[in-house]
RNA sequence: GGGGAGAUUCCCGAGUGGUCAAAGGGGGCAGACUGUAAAUCUGUUGGCUCAGCCUUCGAAGGUUCAAAUCCUUCUCUCCCCA
């Protein structure tokens, strides 16, 4: 865990390393806030600029809160959503949500966490981005427009007087102090342009805008925002004399140390276009023993006794895996994409199911009457990159067709290995599956 | 502006005229073991009409029987000095 430091002074009470465990409620030093009681034992509670202060705050009444986050690609993958599953618990909790879409932002891409600079946008493709964002979150988080809304940053941004934002905003900012941020030190090395270097000034002024337009006083982000959101926190109090916090979220890891949520194709995208609900399905069907409590807990709504009761010691996880695939497909693709997900893995995996619901390719019939070559068949059947994987997966024995590993890569398939419905499954190894329907 | 270093196959990183489709590691894929888990072990990892052929080592030219390796120009990156 990074050790922010040279933080400010009022702002610098937060858990000792980073821990969660050290928040004091059950110390009895204070009675916590039900909704921060909520995040913190389901795991969201990374660190916070003022956990009493904020907790008094909520008792009070209604916080407006916001999350940001930058339209820099076609679709939110995983990552984004942790934030998005703390607004919805922070939001039942009758607080008031700001979705707040970076289309300003993104035009200059922020360096926390990068290690090299970011790509260069056009603008129509941010708000073509945005407008793909928003449909997501929207269909998450149903926004209603009053209690959850969404902003724009480009709405102050993007006609920002460069002198008179330098007069008014940048005064504010320590080059020193702005440098000695654990975002900026690892750039240090690589490179670090100077308008990624703004980038903390321009988040610190949504955060500003924020505050004085909606009344918004609380960020939350992911981990590595900590210290855009603090150098916010600051500017409110230098501008306004106002005082607002800021609460972070752990960076998803898997158990064994990688970035939570990478697929063979990358990220694990909402888009179903771009990773399917079978696959986003098989994703969290297949995750780590070590991780399957805290991605319950995370990334669902069950109640923490369900979750409890599933990661009971000596528990077969077999159960709490499907569970929570089951869970988070349907949050994010809805109850009948994850019905049909569910129905298809256990065609594949299991006996029974639904073999229509599994991954289906479509050829032609005419193909395998005329003898179809198992390296393209399998290449078509999306199982295999090239002609040349499709060979050395058969010469390793992980081909199957029908019931029986295919053996010879120069040999045809031809229709008599069809089933009466004219269809055929195919396995690429234990866990991908085609199904094949011959028209 | 001056000086120096560098760009290698998915990533990191060897290679400095033929033995190089290119060491090693990571990642991926497959097999074994399992629980559609992890760990471990084994194999594999540019493409194709696959005992052969074709295309790769920042880009374009050139030298040579032969270039990732030599020369020229270009593009980009990093470091030092101003």
């Amino acid at each position: 865990m990074r050790i922010p430091h040279g933080i400010g002074y009022t702002l610098a009470r937060r858990p000792p390393s980073g821990g969660v465990g050290e928040i004091p409620n059950q110390s009895g030093a204070i009675d916590m806030n039900a909704a921060l009681e909520t995040l913190k034992e389901r795991g969201f509670i990374q660190q916070c600029t003022d956990l009493e202060g904020l907790s008094k705050a909520m008792d009070a009444g209604p916080v407006t809160f916001y999350e940001g986050c930058d339209p820099t690609g076609p679709s939110l993958h995983i990552g984004h959503m942790v934030p998005y599953f703390a607004m919805r618990h922070l939001h039942e909790a009758g607080h008031v949500a700001i979705v707040l879409m970076g289309g300003g932002t993104a035009r200059i891409g922020d360096p926390s966490g990068k290690s090299s600079m970011r790509q260069i946008i056009s603008y129509e493709e941010i708000d073509a981005n945005a407008a793909r964002f928003l449909g997501q979150i929207d269909k998450f988080l149903k926004l209603d427009g009053k209690t959850m809304y969404s902003e724009n940053n480009k709405t102050w941004l993007a006609d920002l007087n460069y002198i008179d934002f330098l007069r008014d905003i940048g005064r504010h900012f320590s080059v020193n102090r702005m440098l000695s941020f654990e975002a900026y030190k690892q750039r240090m090395e690589t490179g670090l342009s100077f308008i990624e270097f703004n980038y903390q000034l321009l988040q610190s002024y949504d955060f500003l805008q924020l505050y004085k337009r909606n009344g918004c006083t609380l960020q939350i982000g992911g981990d590595d925002q900590w210290g855009n959101i603090v150098a916010g926190i600051e500017l409110i109090r230098r501008v306004e004399g106002g005082e607002a916090f800021g609460l972070t979220f752990p960076l998803v890891m898997t158990a064994d140390g990688k970035k939570m949520g990478k697929t063979e194709k990358g990220a694990l995208f909402l888009d179903p276009e771009m990773t399917t609900p079978y696959e986003f399905f098989q994703y969290w069907r297949n995750v780590q023993d070590a991780d399957l409590e805290k991605f319950l807990k995370m990334f669902t709504f069950l109640p923490m006794a369900e979750i409890a009761a599933l990661c009971a010691p000596g528990t077969n996880p077999n159960a709490a895996k499907e569970r929570l695939a089951y869970a988070v497909t349907a949050l994010i693709h809805g109850a009948a994409e994850a019905d049909k997900a569910l129905a298809g893995a256990k065609a594949a995996f299991g006996s029974g199911g639904d073999k229509s619901a599994m991954p289906t390719v479509e050829l032609a019939r005419s193909r395998f009457d005329s003898g179809f070559p198992v390296l393209d068949l399998f290449v078509e059947a999306g199982l295999a990159p090239s002609k040349s994987e499709a060979r050395r997966l058969i010469q390793q024995g992980g081909a199957v067709v029908g019931d029986s590993v295919w053996k010879d890569e120069k040999a045809a398939v031809g229709a008599d290995l069809l089933d009466a419905e004219g269809e055929l499954v195919l396995r690429a190894g234990k866990k991908r599956f085609a199904r094949v329907v011959a028209k």
